[in-house]
DNA sequence: CCCTGATTCGC
DNA sequence: GCGAATCAGG
């Protein structure tokens, strides 16, 4: 199997759409899970989380400034004119999330902003306590005080919504399985492109019509009408 | 075990 | 360019 412009875009779609590299490739069929990755990644198309973490999960941000007990740091390196210094370590309080957000794009950080009531059930004595603001507009910390919880992650990645008017009921990309024939209908892209959906024929990606569609045995001209097709279809054209 | 995606490398 | 083999985390 070739990658064909149609192919392609397929892949794209789905790939773009969340969908996994397995069910890329089932729906392609040819093809298995690793060829679509790989091709996903020589079109250039965006990394999903990957389950494995590439090495060193890079870090030591931060943790330099405190350790140097004995040792004088020679003299910086008189910093390169078109270079920016590099960005001071965050203050104290702002204090860091052990781990930066690996994550690109989607919705950066934002700042955290401190209402005073972070949440009204926790910790009553905490609403109570004095806080004092530094210079930067931070809060001190009492001490003891634990770190209060950082916001939680915002959602990874949206999926585009799928139900649209032209393609309600239709067997979309999210509904295939094996069970469901595999057959395009129309073409990727388009806003009713949606796939057969009937119920497969066993052992193969499509429905009984379909497959009779997807393989046409090449015989012999005198022979086309009478050979049985290698599938069980019903008949040819 | 199964799944996942990333990377490598011979073709 | 392609994809099987391999890796490594969940």
């Amino acid at each position: 199997m070739s990658w064909t412009e149609e192919r392609i875009d397929t892949l794209r779609k789905m790939w773009e759409g969340g969908q996994t590299a397995s069910q890329i490739a089932e729906a392609l069929g040819g093809v298995s899970r690793n060829a679509v990755i790989g091709k996903a990644h020589r079109l250039g198309l965006q990394s999903r989380p990957s389950p494995v973490v590439p090495k060193d999960a890079e870090a030591k941000a931060a943790p330099v400034v405190a350790a140097e007990p004995v040792a004088a740091p020679p003299p910086p390196a008189p910093p390169e004119p078109e270079s920016p210094p590099p960005a001071p370590p965050a203050p104290p309080v702002a204090a860091a999330p052990a781990s930066p957000p690996a994550m690109t794009q989607v919705s950066a950080p934002k700042p955290i902003t401190i209402t005073t009531p972070l949440e009204p059930e926790r910790s009553p004595e905490s609403q109570r306590m004095v806080r004092s603001v530094g210079p930067g507009g931070f809060v001190r910390q009492a001490p003891g005080e634990q770190q209060p919880p950082i916001a939680p992650a915002p959602p990874r990645r949206l999926v585009p919504a799928k139900p649209s008017p032209e393609i309600a009921g239709k067997t979309s990309l999210l509904d295939l399985s094996d069970k469901v024939c595999k057959w395009p209908m129309g073409h990727p892209g388009e806003a009713d492109f949606h796939f057969c959906g009937d119920k497969v024929n066993p052992g193969f990606p499509y429905c009984v019509e379909h497959c009779g569609h997807a393989y046409q045995a090449q015989l012999p001209r005198r022979d086309r009408r009478a050979a049985p097709l290698p599938f069980g279809g019903p008949r040819m054209r």
